[in-house]
DNA sequence: TCCATCGGTGAATCTACCA
DNA sequence: CTGGTAGATTCACCGATGG
């Protein structure tokens, strides 16, 4: 099965059909993987443990100069478990992932390091790093560091020729139009959103915010897609999933967390289409011909196109050509050549005369593309 | 010799003695690491290649070429030599760390990770990563990623028992005494700071900015500590130790750079002694000032405060505390010094001559403000 | 003199499809 | 696989120019 269809079937949701499950599976995460059928989920996202075991050891009292050099094997040791332990992680993730798939990592200083280096070495693309900026960090109690007021997330690809899903032109429209960047600042998760147990404990000591799940699925997925997440907890990503008509697999292996995980998933309702429809991006949109203009006689061979300046003139021909003096040729290489540019988006370069001044031509492939789309394929 | 020793040596430094001295060594930069002493430096900046590993050409969407960093020091053949390059030169380098001493290194997503995996191998012990967000980065032009507006900085100490230089007192009070977070917002090197050769061109393809430069020294370095530098380039380190009082060994290995280098410090002086002079750490000490505004330049160290009524005078200080007097502390603590009062607003208390007149410091806290309130979250 | 406009540029892993 | 072509794509700041 080639990588295009299974994009197509994963993607082809129809409005009011939201078929979107969420599951938690109780189990070893690794043992759980291996269970999942190869290229299914379409994004990951993981907050792996940052190996507490890992500070225990290395963290002791100041010792004397002399001492301090030859710790190193218990050092070396520690690292290289976490080291272990994250590769296989990672390859068993790295398995169920489709060609096209993305892969989210969430970490601090203590860990990211060596995931990002592990990311790399099995193949897999840095397309980002996110830094978490927040709002609310705990201070630094003994006023020896800075406050640490960040975490650091990766974005990476599956392999460098992955088709990732990025959705630019809804994030930067949701940002007052402007390109989102690869610093976010959220507050932490706090108040009603922090899972308590009965006796008004938290549930999980590291439950992530929702609107930080939320942005990370808004930027790359689509509706209807499949989102794993190996280290479930408390089950935030599965919620934000439901909530935004995204699948999810959570693997958790405390029982506990899997049942908060799965009362939680109760009370989380799927959001009504109008929320979730995507904006159409213009480089998803059918392909339009220029042939095709003329041959619907939205322009006459031998009309004029000028450029926004009115300095420039060509000339339409029958097959779908422009003429540009002596030259002929595409509507982008004519644009180019006219430019003296090695590139012109012919479409937005060229304009016509009509009635109410200048018109770019893009309008009349518009037109084309809105009668394309009431014609049922 | 004990580290207490190097410590007491290194640190006895009497006002009105300024023996710092900058040099700029050309040569590879392992090579030369081997002829430095042993446990020689308290603090390591180093900028090593990113290894970028970029493919062909990009343009703006105004078709103008983007200037890569094509050049041939960040060209490795794969991870493999990066990582090997990596260790060898963080192996050079901790062997000139005294035993108190710590490193900063900055990178971007392409090699910190790999960086921060090997410092943890080579028993560095990391005390913070530091993100520095630009506000002004390159955006992404095909709109296919967020736009890489950070880069990050690893702060290590040579070992977990290293009794490393950290002001947090000073730092505090010239952060409107809260602690310093781990997000720091700096614009990139432009204008009248970006060297430029005789056809205008840029010297170096990556030269940092000098106030990212003197936050770090502040916050880790003595006055009289001894800097180094590994990978120079144009010199911004010693440019800054220079200005702040600190001696700085600066390896170069392209004569270019080197000779940008060494003309650049000729122009830089040092401040005087009672910019640099350090308030005692202790948490009883008074505490004050606003180090953006003095890292920014809109605020010269040395410059003098007044009262409304020009009654009173205040020097300001690199660490972004001022001196009232014998006194020195935050904006806010020496304000209401001044006026015998319990508290004070710094900000409206305190201005400046200007060719307007008398002008409150708040304006430029508000032009700080408007510039933060430019980047979306 | 001041303001508006315009051109230049910065550590960048920056396309998709068909033949 | 390679090669050719359609066609999509930018933000903040600095300095020069011009009215």
């Amino acid at each position: 099965m080639s990588s295009s269809v299974l994009r197509t079937q994963a993607r082809s949701i129809a409005p009011g059909m939201d078929i979107s499950e969420q599951r938690i599976i109780l189990g070893d995460c690794i043992a759980e993987l291996e269970k999942l059928p190869a290229a299914s989920v379409d994004l990951v996202f993981a907050d792996p443990p940052y190996n507490l075991q890992l500070q225990g050891t290395l963290h002791r009292p100041d010792q004397s100069l002399v001492d301090a050099v030859d710790d190193e094997w218990d050092q070396f040791a520690s690292f290289e478990a976490y080291d272990a332990f994250t590769r296989a992680w990672l390859s068993a993730v790295r398995r169920v992932m489709k060609p096209n798939a993305a892969i989210w990592v969430i970490g601090s200083y203590h860990n990211i390091f060596r995931v990002g280096a592990i990311l790399q070495d099995l193949g897999f693309w840095i397309l980002n790093d996110v830094v978490w900026r927040k709002n609310n960090p705990m201070p630094n109690f003994r006023g020896r560091r800075f406050t640490n007021a960040h975490e650091t997330m990766i974005w990476a690809s599956r392999s460098p020729e992955s088709k990732y899903t990025f959705n630019y032109e809804a994030l930067k429209a949701g940002n007052e139009d402007l390109q989102l960047r690869s610093d976010w600042l959220l507050p932490i998760c706090t108040g009603g959103e922090r899972l308590k147990d009965k006796e008004g404990k938290k549930v999980h000591p590291t439950q992530k915010p929702e609107a930080l799940i939320a942005r990370v699925l808004m930027s790359s997925t689509k509706r209807g897609d499949t989102v794993l997440d190996p280290f479930s907890g408390s089950g935030t990503t599965a919620a934000v999933s439901k909530r935004l008509g995204r699948s999810c697999i959570g693997i958790e292996r405390d029982p506990e967390y899997a049942a908060a995980s799965r009362a939680r998933l109760k009370g989380v309702e799927t959001l009504p289409d109008e929320a979730l429809a995507e904006i159409p991006a213009k480089r998803e949109a059918p392909r339009v011909a220029f042939s095709s203009v003329v041959e619907r006689g939205l322009l006459s061979p031998g009309a004029i196109l000028v450029d926004s300046k009115k300095k420039v003139q060509a000339l339409v021909r029958a097959d779908g050509t422009i003429a540009l003096g002596p030259s002929v040729g595409s509507i982008h290489k004519m644009g180019a050549l006219a430019q003296n540019a090695e590139a012109c988006n012919g479409w937005t370069y060229w304009h016509m005369e009509t009635e109410q001044g200048l018109s770019p031509i893009d309008r009349l492939r518009e037109q084309i593309r809105i009668e394309m789309a009431a014609i049922p394929a």
